[in-house]
DNA sequence: TTGTAAGCGTTATCAG
DNA sequence: CTGATAACGCTTACAA
């Protein structure tokens, strides 16, 4: 009863090589529990019959998958890229496969990805942000799932994160701005609701703002989706006001070109006549025109040490300590004091 | 012996709600096979349990995933990105699961991912262009898992497809530069050793500059890989020779973008002192100062039929027909007429 | 309409 | 060092 023209099986290597289904599982798992004569006469039956493990059935039996989850808000700009290429390689290297979803940016399409992939048997998880309905956790708690918050750091939350503290980092930004002379700042921020990144982005901001004495009404804030086309139609809407801002700070560097892109449209110069800033230095921050100043976010860095984060909480069943990491003010050509009233 | 804190399975549900294993899948997979009364009793079972399908024994179980693997060249850029969610969107409303890994547009790295995502029983996969070894058609045939190819369209290879012509785009564009005028033209080319879509465009530049009366020395080609700082690079080295080209054409929009920048740098004027032209139409290219006069692609409407091509496939055991889209280019302000020697 | 029971392809435990 | 064999959690004929 051979299975004509279908994907062998360990039973069809075992019966080709002669030898038991659990002598030709060893050979693929522990070559050196196998001895040399038998594992040859294996692998050589492996390779002609071009056999390939079935997942789901080695999954069922080891009850683990090697793979790690991870569900970012969005894949269509390059915000979260690079540090997700950095996690994969990191991961790769240790034996894991990386599972990707996006969710966004909408929490119930985050909470149905975090399902699929539980149910996928992930070993693991990397969520971004803290921000999420307890419940998410509860659940994946008592299935012992452990999980990692990348992107945000916060050093007692209830789980374990590898990030930079986004609040810190834009209090910089705009005590930079405030510095050099501004006192009417736009905000272009992402939505804040369930985002802790877009809030505490936006708490730096009124924090600098304050502590340089600013009034709330000189700091005026809109919020949209990271989306570049948002960024500029925010812009049109905070240049349109009677006393438009002399400076906006963008809560990343995707809505900053949106804005650069529409203060070009309208004749504006940047930043002679208004200033703009980003957050995050991708690429596109370089390349913009002119060039964004903006924070830079060690991506590479962060991805490879969630990596190490997770592999270890995964393999020593430990809790997981998170890492704060640092990020600084890149300064580039989009933003210079105000004009001289 | 009930397991402790551990994820509840078909058998807990059955046991609190009073049926059989049977009963409770049918509930899950075929509700209306079963009984109101007892599909309540289930379903609430399954509530308060907190259940989840164990995947892996659903699919030894049932021998189909739902699954649909995809593996693109890269996740750095957003050249797939816009086709991707497309595809994926569609997929959903279908029932299907996509799961995406990147190849850095290598060869063996694609073929790796292959592997994978069929152990992980993808029911069938989207690739991306058509060169590729051979066996790893021969193999995914035998295991009889429909492929689909995106981003370029060949009426007759072994594969079917869902794109558009890249020689006749590409073609298109470059006798529109020719039009205008230009008779020294560069070529920033993507490395089209194993990429087909690569290789195609140009042939579609070649074949333009024959027909319109060029010498092949009168157009200078440099391969390099598909990123923005190769495009910049790339521009130096064209523009370096003793007679630079008048117009650059690239291989795709990010090599483009690359180039301009680097333009920018040397003050070099574009469209003025030379014209610069990308490929796929990415957001980028409506972004970049000045904006790119570039080949549109519809890569929505291409991952959506590709999706219903794929499903189809698969649901009726069909062949696979092929779809053609169109493209046109798209000016902007990067592309003029040479400046008067 | 519901239950019984035979797999699905591995891994892992125990003997030998 | 190698071979039986019992899980793993679910779907799906086949019976009742």
């Amino acid at each position: 009863m051979s299975k004509l023209r279908s994907a062998p099986t360990l039973d069809d290597v075992a019966r080709m090589a002669g030898v038991s289904t659990a002598t030709v599982s060893r050979c693929l798992n522990n070559p050196d529990r196998v001895v040399d004569a038998t594992r040859e006469r294996v692998l050589s039956a492996v390779d002609t019959l071009g056999y390939t493990p079935n997942f789901a059935a080695r999954v069922m039996a080891a009850k683990r998958t090697s793979t790690i989850g991870a569900i970012i808000p969005t894949m269509e700009n390059a915000i979260f890229a690079r540090g997700l290429q950095a996690f994969q390689e990191e991961l790769h290297k240790h034996g894991y496969t990386l599972l990707v979803s996006s969710s966004a940016y909408k929490p119930e399409i985050e909470e149905e990805q975090i399902r699929t992939l539980v149910a996928r048997g992930a070993d693991g998880l990397l969520l971004i942000g803290h921000d999420r309905d307890r419940k998410i956790h509860d659940d994946l708690e008592r299935r012992k799932i452990p999980v990692l918050v990348a992107w945000s750091f916060l050093p007692d939350a209830r789980v374990p994160s590898v990030g930079f503290d986004n609040r810190a980092a834009m209090f910089e930004l705009a005590h930079r701005v405030i510095e050099l002379g501004h006192r009417r700042i736009g905000v272009i921020s992402g939505v804040s609701a369930g985002n802790d990144r877009a809030r505490h982005r936006i708490e730096g901001i009124q924090d600098a703002a304050r502590q340089n004495g600013l009034l709330s009404s000189d700091v005026m804030m809109l919020e949209t989706p990271y989306e570049i086309e948002n960024g500029a139609e925010a812009f049109s809407k905070l240049m349109s006001q009677d006393a438009p801002p002399t400076a906006i700070l963008c809560g990343n560097d995707v809505l900053a070109v949106g804005a650069l892109h529409r203060a070009r449209e309208m004749g504006l110069r940047v930043p002679d006549d208004v200033s703009i800033t980003g957050f995050d230095d991708i690429e596109l921050a370089r390349i913009a025109t002119p060039a964004l100043t903006t924070v830079h976010v060690p991506h590479r860095e962060m991805g490879r040490r969630a990596a190490l984060e997770l592999v270890g909480m995964l393999e020593n069943q430990t809790q997981g300590t998170g890492t704060r990491l640092a990020t600084h003010i890149v300064e580039r050509q989009s933003l210079g004091p105000p004009a001289k009233a």
